[in-house]
DNA sequence: GCCCAATTGTACGCATAGCGTACAAGGAGA
DNA sequence: TCTCCTTGTACGCTATGCGTACAATTGGGC
């Protein structure tokens, strides 16, 4: 009686099942009963023990007292293959680590995910008040510096489509909700050659993004500068920002341009 | 035909199947086609195509013109949630960048996983060179001075079942192979109350651990300071480092004591 | 250019793996 | 003690996932 959307022939249930389980775990909420698992993936609660089950004897996942289900490290070999295969991360990081050093800013590597800018690494200058942002962390890409100098390089209808699907948070008043206002700074992007991001994640914050770019013109991911200072102004960021970016992109651009893809 | 040993009852063999596909991807072979991811998971061809398609749907794998998959970030979230929602990572992080900074040495948090020591954080110093290790890496426990810090900690029969399980691989020629060996080592540190690496897993590497324990008194990880030095002796990485590496797992040690665990 | 080898896509029939409902058992809190 | 909520178990059903077998495709070697 539920309503039948054949998934498609050669899809199997249960795989897409059991990794929603998994990401029914949280930072926020790291431990959870089968009950709650349930409710999360609204999956019967039966199937969820099963999975659960399954993951304990796999050992993805352990039993407390209480009987509740928390995450262990094991889960970090299905993410690690990918971190470390990837040549991106690989020849991104040094320059991060450089810029970061030199220039006394947060400096990151992110790639598109969906609608999401995924980071891949993370420099922080010394001494940098600790950040929630780490290795893995999800933005969506609209409202990032990082994301916005990908989307810049799409044609509209991709665009459109993009921010069709996306969706959007405020995380502080300057953030841009709007499509339209979105659209428009997405412009800018395209006029400007360059993605400058004013205070819409983090009050205070300012970040300046560049894409990354493989041979064949193919978007590989994007760099990003992130400075907190409320006293600079956003067009000083540009000035004396813009261009060691700029440089340390056209350096990893050349590397990448160097790989088969 | 083939050896029934039934998995147990409510064990979701779909979802080991494909988790077991998700790791057929290694950073040596990042892009596998359906038959190698066949051959590595000695799964039929037709069933590691089913657990492709679904992965593909969604989002986690992605298909190159030549027909090989590859992995996607997505596949980050499945570990992400585990590392976001550790205290333990939040907590030891800005001790080992302190570490690192002040002392010129890297230093890292690693939990047990099984016989693996897995790094969770690591903090490296101004202008070190580039590492193959990174967090999601994996060691030998018992070949490394966090996986040895907290081995000395178990019992003599909790060690030998370690042991048993475990695989030894010489990394030089350093690297202690034999298990009476390795038991040897781990006593001295039951005894020195310290784990100090002698170029086990790197040549002109030394490597200083210290446990880290809840108030309950379980062992939540490692930390762990290393110095690429040959021309410094082990006793001297001893008498240098020692008393800061003590006084920050100390400091850990009694945030660790506030939390609920 | 042709052939062989290897790989992939598709079809299909079978069985069992996984499903959800329903009930019993256990625990915590009032 | 009683109640509410959660978990474990049993069970019967069928759709789900299985592997074999065959067709289609690709790519390299000669």
């Amino acid at each position: 009686m539920t309503a039948r959307v054949p998934p498609d022939r050669d899809f199997v249930q249960s795989l897409g099942r059991g990794l929603a389980v998994i990401q029914a775990f949280t930072d926020q909420q790291p431990a959870l009963s089968i009950a709650r698992v349930a409710e999360r993936t609204r999956l019967s609660r039966a199937a969820c023990r099963r999975f659960l089950v399954t993951l304990e004897r796999l050992g993805y996942v352990v039993r407390d007292e209480a009987g509740r289900y928390r995450l262990l490290p094991a889960v970090l070999r299905l993410g690690y293959a990918y971190l470390s295969s990837q040549e991106l991360p690989q020849i991104v990081r040094p320059h991060c680590d450089r810029l970061a050093k030199t220039l006394h800013v947060s400096s990151s590597l992110g790639v598109l995910d969906g609608t999401d800018i995924v980071f891949l690494y993370r420099a922080l200058p010394r001494g940098y008040l600790h950040t929630r942002l780490g290795v893995g962390s999800r933005l969506p890409a609209h409202s990032t510096a990082m994301g916005r100098a990908i989307l810049a390089e799409m044609s509209d209808a991709e665009l459109d489509a993009h921010l069709e699907r996306a969706e959007t948070v405020a995380y502080t008043p300057f953030t841009a909700t709007e499509t339209a206002t979105i659209k428009t700074r997405i412009k800018q992007v395209r006029e400007l050659g360059y993605s400058l991001l004013d205070q819409e994640i983090d009050l205070g914050v300012r970040a300046l993004a560049l894409p990354l770019r493989y041979r064949s013109g193919k978007i590989a991911g994007s760099i990003c500068l992130g400075l907190y200072d409320p006293r600079i102004e956003p067009a000083t960021v540009v000035r004396d920002y813009l261009r060691p970016l700029r440089q340390a992109a056209a350096e990893i651009n050349s590397t990448l341009a160097l790989l088969p893809s």
